[in-house]
DNA sequence: TATATTAGCGCAATCGATTGCATTTGCTGG
DNA sequence: CCAGCAAATGCAATCGATTGCGCTAATATA
């Protein structure tokens, strides 16, 4: 079987007597071509294996039915699975996904940027890295009217779409349901200040505290980066302060293993004597001993909300519209960590 | 500050007074443009932020720079730790990564192959879904001289570029070290038969039981989904069937925590009573009460052959080239819930 | 000094699909 | 029977970068 090589839509033309033109046309349902020649068209391109060149049809009209997707990390449970969300939708309306990774590098980051554009993506979607707290490289994105949504970790400084859950009622229901267990003193792991997701939670957590007649002790908000060696030292920190904290409310999961660890590791008894929940819905949450409350953010749903919104702005010149922000309710799962009655 | 409108070799052109074929030899450093000229092409093109358009250049030498990708779900870390190896290496060396997912689907697959030659990829690198067993949509792809780079699930029936563990060895190991450990009645979780890893595995974990004198019993080899009700499903299974298992070696980390929930439902003491060893290195297997044994494929460096053997291949014809099978070794981690001396 | 080289650059076609404008054909109405 | 219009298709430029071939001028060789 010989390899045929490149068929174009010249070949199809030269088949059935007629222009390129009116191939292109046919191919693309124009109403200036009668439906026989149509479907002449269409018998051809099928017999001799056409298959359109995206790259001369994406350098003619300049779209290139690709989007950008910058993630911190796929390697987590929690952005690959926004990353699906994003795929399913993209895939049914003929767009491919380009994902690139920051790594939380701000360098990183601004590079990628550039390589996106440079590939003429049709549309961006991020979730910002830990470390990003200037926002001009996204300016030329926003200058060139190309779409750009963000999702989770995202910011109010620019003029964007955002995709987020509530973070400020998850926070606070979270806390609520560790009040309600009888808690009374309850620390808080969180992060950087700058990054919107925690400064929410943070505002949620503090909310339920005053809201349940408990008195805010900053003390017990516990800044660290979120990882599992931050949850321990933070939970070391805690027990070193003495500061007799009955329960945690962590806003990652990471965090809130290394406090489950370290807590273990001195006997203390969970949910009995303190206890804890997470942020995120890990996959490893479900299989802890003992398992812990976790808040699910939905990430599928995320990701098709935010290639949803990616969709509806991708006709519409973007430079003037209103930014939306879409807030999605997250879910508070209860597990043994925390359920103590 | 006014958006310029598209800014091409032409402008860059006029600007300094030449062709547009002058700058763009200059551009890509050709030898018969002087030094002088060089210079001058680019100072313009930083001047006037001139941005090459990719996708006129793959037009025209039909190079897209893109890679594409398919794993079963990325949301899974082993493979988002690959594709992060491969993305590292492919954007070191200006290439981009287009990542799809099959979800173990073969109509999807095959679809999503499609999908990835209509969007003129320069190469494939695939880790093959659970139920594909036919491999005729690759054909398309080996046939246009594309190169082609299997990963960890693989295959040997077409002649194409693998990159794998030693499966083999891996079992091995892992079998020695339980019956190292003392356990005598040491059971297997395994799935299709059809699949190379699996098959790998088990033959692994036979020879090490010959090896040691001990007994291979087939009806200690069970098979499942590899999730994790398909391992608390086998357990019940060898439980029901009162083989009276010690240990069992999963080749798959899911269905290994499915048996440790199983097993401590029913107050089974690990790794006293019976020993357990996964397979992945899940990032849940350090998280779990106790942590599991398992085998660290060492997804990244998995990832970075891959794209490390897609580069040398990218330019050579591919169609007669002799194919080349990467065996990287992988890492038994024993942790608790195998070590019983 | 005349011819052969070579360096340095321009011309124009090309990659494949798209599209504004022009042209042809067929039909309608007066 | 003919102008007039619409339907269907063709022509040719275009998107931006690349590249084979050819041309000019400068340098080398005889």
């Amino acid at each position: 079987m010989r390899k045929k090589e490149k068929i174009t839509i010249h070949d199809i033309a030269l088949e059935i007597g007629v222009t390129a033109s009116t191939v292109s046309r046919a191919l693309n349902n124009h109403p200036r071509i009668s439906e026989t020649t149509k479907k002449m068209v269409l018998d051809a391109a099928k017999a001799i294996n056409y298959k359109p060149n995206r790259i001369a049809a994406a350098l003619r009209h300049g779209k290139s039915k690709l989007i950008g997707i910058i993630v911190p990390t796929i390697n987590r449970n929690f952005f690959s699975s926004i990353v699906r969300g994003i795929e399913e939708h993209a895939n049914a309306l003929d767009y491919k996904v380009m994902i690139s990774q920051s790594y939380d590098d701000y360098n990183k980051e601004v590079e990628t940027i550039e390589a996106l554009l440079d590939a003429r993506v049709d549309g961006i979607m991020v979730s910002l890295g830990k470390n990003t707290h200037t926002f001009e490289h996204f300016e030329a994105v926003l200058q060139k009217g190309i779409p750009l949504v963000f999702f989770d970790r995202t910011t109010d400084e620019l003029k964007a779409n955002q995709v987020i859950i509530n973070d400020y009622l998850s926070a606070y229901q979270a806390t609520t349901h560790l009040i309600e267990q009888g808690y009374r003193h309850i620390a808080h792991f969180t992060s950087h200040m700058k990054i919107r997701i925690y400064q929410e939670r943070l505002r949620g957590y503090e909310q339920a505290l005053i809201d349940n007649g408990i008195n805010f002790d900053p003390r017990l908000v516990v800044e660290s980066n979120m990882q599992l060696d931050g949850g321990q030292k933070s939970t070391l920190q805690l027990l070193d302060n003495n500061l007799g904290f009955d329960a945690i409310f962590s806003a990652s999961d990471y965090a809130i293993v290394g406090a489950l660890q370290e807590l273990k590791r001195i006997n203390v008894k969970i949910p009995q004597e303190v206890g804890l929940v997470g942020f995120s819905n890990e996959p490893f949450t479900a299989f802890t001993e003992p398992t812990l409350s976790t808040v699910d953010q939905k990430a599928i749903d995320m990701g098709q909300s935010a290639a949803a919104l990616f969709f509806e702005m991708i006709n519409a010149d973007q430079r003037n519209k209103p930014k939306v922000k879409k807030v999605l309710d997250a879910n508070l799962i209860i597990r043994d960590s925390s359920r103590r009655l």
